[in-house]
DNA sequence: CGCATTTCAGACCATACAGTCTGGAATACC
DNA sequence: GGTATTCCAGACTGTATGGTCTGAAATGCG
């Protein structure tokens, strides 16, 4: 029999993902990936594949959190604008650090090449998913009779991922968040109808 | 006296901001670049520094490019409203491979060095522009009576840029018109208030 | 025409980096 | 305790890439 791995590998992968999401693909280097997650080569290779494999699976990770943490926010019966008020003004508050590592599957997403297939599937997939997660906040609340009856409930869920992508590029150049918050604010009103 | 150049370094600018335009800065290589433009690795060198040079004049070159236009359509006194429908229309309208392109700065935000503080600074600048163009011309609105005296000119100019940058990254994976378009129609909404 | 100067072309160099290989250490089972 | 198996550490390799150097060609002015 063989001996145990010495290393979380879920924990090592958080510590990889941190590195992607602080520079990105190109300059995450192996040389650093490997110090930060304070393992062999050889570990990384045998454990996660190649690079490419383990900068997927940090994607992965990342969207499990993310989503997860989002599914709780809006399981909580709470009104959906008031969640949404949150998330934005939540988003709007983030330290500088936080708003200038911003959003690392909107990073993927734009540093991607275009002709990259897999990582494309996988990033659509994801905000098919979100849009998903704002949808059914939004269908239930208008079956609860709190949202206008023919309020769209895909237009909004989609302008509302579209509008959170739009905060994370900004917030990354400018970290200011009365600015921020003006944009919440104009993009919350949305709701009112 | 010395030879004149054989090459327009404008147009081979052009056809450089075009490279990085479909490949970022990382993956654009020289020799890529030097094939493109059409001109030898010295003449680079000697008309543009190095590649990050290089870089930074075709980013200059894409912005006086983009805002120009965007001062054209705003210049021409049509209602405002009118205008960020066309201009959200149109983008809506683009076709797949103009949506994969996306736009260039909105990658070079994406895919930058958060410690960059020169091309930090230069796309802070540049987002300050587009929000002054699209400033004055709410204010010019407004002062005509069109649109509602207490609208909030600066949080509506910051919103749309958002909601493009937005509706950009979302292009860029999922070039789908009528979810483009459903999102424009939200941003929109905006304006009649 | 001839010279000074700049451009062009491509060989060349240094470096960084992903990925592989090798040898030794640790560990679980017999 | 011995042995098979897996892990760890780091040397090594091949390659791609940005950037420099050298020499030759072109060109404008005197």
């Amino acid at each position: 029999m063989a001996r145990r791995k010495e290393f979380d590998p879920d924990q090592a992968l958080a510590k990889a993902m941190d590195v992607f999401w602080r520079l990105g693909y190109e300059n995450a280097s192996l040389e650093l990936l490997l110090r930060e997650m304070g393992i062999a080569k050889q570990s990384l290779y045998d454990t996660y594949g190649d690079k490419r494999g383990l900068y997927m699976k940090a994607l992965a990770y990342y969207r499990r959190q993310t989503n997860d943490g989002l599914r709780g926010l809006f399981a909580a019966g709470r009104p959906v604008k008031e969640v949404f008020a949150k998330l934005l003004f939540g988003l709007s508050a983030e330290s500088k650090h936080q708003h200038e590592r911003g959003c690392l599957l909107l990073s993927a997403n734009l540093e991607r090449d275009t002709s990259d297939a897999t990582l494309a599937e996988f990033l659509r997939d994801n905000q098919a998913e979100v849009e998903g997660i704002f949808r059914e906040a939004l269908l239930r609340e208008r079956r609860a009779g709190e949202l206008s009856r023919n309020a769209d409930t895909k237009a909004l869920a989609r302008f509302f991922t579209v509008t959170i992508q739009g905060m994370r590029a900004m917030a990354r150049l400018r970290s200011d968040r009365k600015s921020l918050e003006q944009v919440a604010r104009v993009a919350l009103a949305t709701l009112d109808q």
